[in-house]
Order: structure tokens, then sequence, then C-alpha cells
RNA sequence: UCCCUGGUAGCUCAAUGGUAGAGUAUCCGGCUGUUAACCGGAGUGUUGUAGGUUCGAAUCCUACCCAGGGAGCCA
């Protein structure tokens, strides 16, 4: 293959730096087009995309020939020249010296028509390869450094959760049982009991890493493996949880609006809605949001907890994602510690996303009595075995604390505008699809 | 689990009871700047499965399978 690029391999992203240069690029042909005595292909490497054109009269027969006959997303050694031409796409082609086809590709299943879902999922080993996808994923791995960056600037230790677990945070219905040798396992739905003992040895840690749930929802906000980061705080209350999300999402959104302009103009992304995202966020109490709702026109009696339609009601009165505190306990995590100012509510906080995104995160202060974490864990008919560990970060220290969970799919999509969290993820894992 | 929508060519869709079609992809031909290029030509079918109604079913009925969207639950 070395003879075949006998100059500088640059990647596509570089180009701007070698005009009026001979490269040598390594890629795929994404398209291509002809025009008689021209031969236009559109090459991607995944930095990016360029044109390289030939004329007839600069090259060879055999090698205008082939440029012709050269099948989508054959895999393609190009050298060429640089040269500026603002009828390129990018503004930069490459003018075709010697071209390789490195392997003819069979008919690729995916035109740059459209597509059904079904049909792209079931090839989304190729679907990442177009435009779109590819960007949504640039941007994902944008987030999770975003969110990497933010807490190792602010001195959190990554204390990775288990992905086995003996029992169920909440109950076992919507887990994925496995065998694990003559017992029982369940994948883990929340690294967060772990993270309570973590914060108690490091002060401030978080864990990063996929959540399942085996609950059988067949919406554009669910799959079955996502990927969740949850901070935990020792000595942190509610307040200092709030404060800490809407900063963080800001962070997020902000690093992703400078480091992936491209990325976000490729999928049409009305930046102008992003920029607005810094603190502070909109804060409600639960009761008050049910005061906005009924006020609102919009029926609800106070008690229970949010639905879709609720949420959307309340996000569509501001611009930025609404912080809602202080739910019923009832409709609560037993592992929620209840407000000392009124014990029918719970010290917790949900963040819900505009443009129908719905919650990303959710979090708030943990109970930290022994004796009411322990009637707790009985009055919702937990086995108190499996939660002695937890209960012992009660004995020996117990402190005020608190943390949250963010779902990166959700922000992702939020983000990228997507209609469905199964475009945020690599390989989706959802109700009835495990194929590729 | 429940509700709604759908399943026709490789892909995206049309045909609402009377000979199953178009675009695209593929192959061939044309064009010296194409931008999902365009123009001309060619081949392409177990109409999701099983049964039923009918002279006749892609179309109507029943059951099942699969997919999409939503509810619940959640991030």
């Amino acid at each position: 293959m070395e003879d075949h690029c006998y100059m500088t391999q640059v990647y596509i992203n570089q180009l701007n730096n070698y005009k009026d240069k001979e490269v040598c690029l390594k890629g795929w042909l994404y398209n291509k087009r002809s025009s008689g005595k021209m031969q236009f292909l559109l090459v991607r490497d995944g930095t990016g995309l360029v044109q390289c054109v030939l004329f007839k009269g600069d090259a060879s027969e055999e090698l205008f020939n082939l440029c012709g006959t050269i099948p989508q997303e054959s895999s393609v050694i190009v050298n060429g020249t640089v040269r500026e031409d603002k009828r390129s796409p990018g503004g930069v082609e490459l003018t075709i010296l010697d071209i390789n086809v490195v392997q003819k590709a069979e008919e690729y299943p995916i035109s740059l028509k459209s597509h059904g879902p079904d049909f792209l999922l079931g090839n989304r080993h190729l679907w990442i390869r177009s435009k779109k996808q590819h960007a949504t994923l640039r941007i994902r791995d944008e987030v999770v450094k975003a969110i990497r960056d933010y807490f190792y600037e602010k001195d959190f230790v990554l204390i990775d959760a288990p992905v086995f677990t003996p029992a169920a945070c909440e109950g076992t219905t919507t887990l994925f049982e496995v065998d694990y040798f003559d017992d029982k396992a369940y994948l883990t739905q929340s690294g967060q009991l772990y993270m309570e003992a973590a914060c108690m040895a490091f002060g401030k840690v978080y864990c990063f890493g996929p959540s399942f749930r085996a609950e059988k929802s067949k919406t554009r906000k669910h799959l079955t493996e996502f990927w969740m980061v949850e901070p935990e705080i020792a000595y942190a209350d509610l307040s200092d949880v709030m404060d800490m999300t809407e900063d963080f999402v800001s962070y997020i959104v902000q690093r992703v609006i400078k480091n992936r302009p491209d990325e976000l103009e490729a999928l049409e992304r009305d930046i102008s809605l992003l920029k607005k995202i810094v603190p502070p966020f909109p804060r409600l109490s639960y009761t008050e949001a049910v005061d906005l709702m009924q006020k609102g026109g919009h029926e609800f009696e106070w008690g229970g907890d949010l639905g879709a339609p609720d949420e959307s009601f309340i996000v569509e009165q501001f611009e930025k994602p609404v912080l809602i505190h202080r739910f019923p306990a009832k409709v609560k995590a037993f592992y929620m510690k209840n407000d000392p100012e009124d014990n029918n509510l719970a010290l917790c906080v949900d963040m819900l996303a505009p443009e129908g995104v719905g919650e990303i995160i959710g979090g708030g202060q943990r109970e930290d009595e022994l004796d009411i974490l322990s009637e707790k864990i009985n009055r919702h008919n937990l086995p108190e075995e499996a939660f002695k560990w937890y209960l012992d970060l009660r004995r020996y220290g117990s402190v005020p604390h608190a943390g949250f969970g963010l779902g990166i799919e959700r922000v992702v999509g939020w983000l990228c505008g997507s209609s469905h969290v199964r475009e945020t993820i690599p390989f989706p894992r959802m109700l009835y699809r495990i194929y590729p």
C-alpha cells in the first residue's frame, strides 16, 4: 500500500494547511458525480469530506475511466494537489494525480436518498458513516470529553461503579437478570449507591458508564442501555446540587458550541437557542409548578408525579432548562431525604430540557440518618441484607450528601436536535433490537 | 402491558375490489464545474405470514408476526 502513497498523508480537516501542495488522502468514496470530461469524487476519511476532481485532458484514459467506475464506499487512496476553489463544497478540493482502490466495494445498501428507521438501524454499522450520524457521534465525543474535563478541573475523582450488582437500587422489575455462576446478578441501573460510599472516601466523586433498564419503553427518549454520569458530593445539600447542575449543563452546551460548530451546522441545528443556555436556570418547587399548570389551564392535581404532557407544559413556559425541586416524597425513591421544613416533600430536583427533550437530570440530597433510611427500606419492601453495606455508610461518619445523574444520550440528542436518542449512541440497544 | 399507525422492487413510496407502478440504486449511453448533478435506455416482485369473503383481493374480514410513534416508568 505504501507505494501508492508517495506523498505526505494528510487528513481532510488539515487540508487548509496544504494549499497548492501535493498530498495523499486515505479514505472512502462517499459519492461521485461526472460531467462528461470531468469526474468529481467526494472522499471522506473520518475527519471530513473533500471533493476530488479529475479533468479528462489531464489524465490517462485508464485513470479517468477508473474514476468513473469506483463504487460508493470503496476504500481509496488518492494522491493529488490541494486547490482552493469556491465551487467546491468546503472551499478546498483535490486535483487528482493518482488513485488507488484498496477495496472495490460491493453495492452499498445506504444510498444518499431517504431510508426508514428500521432499515437504517439494521445497518447501523454502516449508517454511522453518513454525514449526520457522523456529526452526532462527534458531538457525543465532545460531550463526554467536556464532562470528564469539568469534573477533573473541579477535583472530582472518577470512581467506576460495577456493572454487575447483587440487587436492585429501586426494585427488581426493571432490571436485566443474568446468571452469575450459581447465583443471580443484575445489570446496574445506577451507580449512585456506590458513589455514596465513594464520596465518603474521596469527598467529591463521579462515575460514568452504562446503565441498563429492562423497561418495555418504546419512545424516542428510551434505550435499554444508556450512559449516565453520576456525581456525588459529601457535605453537599440540595441547593449545592442545583447550583452545580446548571453550571455543569451550561458548561457542556457552551463547549459543544465552541468546539463543534461544523457538526452542529451539518445537523442544521439552530445554535441561537443553545447560546442562551447559561446560568441561572428557572427554578420551581413542585408546588409552584403545580400552581403554574393550574393557572395556565393545564389540569393537574398536587400529589402525583409529573407525566410527559405535564413536563412539556412547564418547559414550554421557558427558554432554558427548568429545575423542579421538592416533589412529594411518595413519588420518589427511598434514598431521598425528606425536607425538614415539610416532611411530605423530598429534597430532590429534576432538570427538564427544552425543545421537547424532557428530563435530563434527576438528583437530590440523600437520606443520611440510619433509622430513617432503614425504615424506608423496609417500607419499600426491599431486602435489608442487600442494603447492609449501604446502611453502614450511615453508621460510620454519616454526613449530608447529594448528587445527581445526567443521561448522556438525552443531552446529546438535545444538542443535536435529534428526533430520537437512538441516533446519539453508536450502537443503540432498544426493546427488541440488539442487532448489530 | 396498553393505545394509535404501518408492512408492495435492494431502498423510499404510489396503486381502495378489475392486467402491480414511479423515483432511486444497479448496468449501458450522453454531457468540460458537478453540488442528493442532469438527460436517454435496460432488467428488477411469494404485495409480512396463515386462513376467510368474492367471479376476481395489495385493497375487505379474522388471527398471528414484525416495525414505527405514544402511554406508563424513567435518564
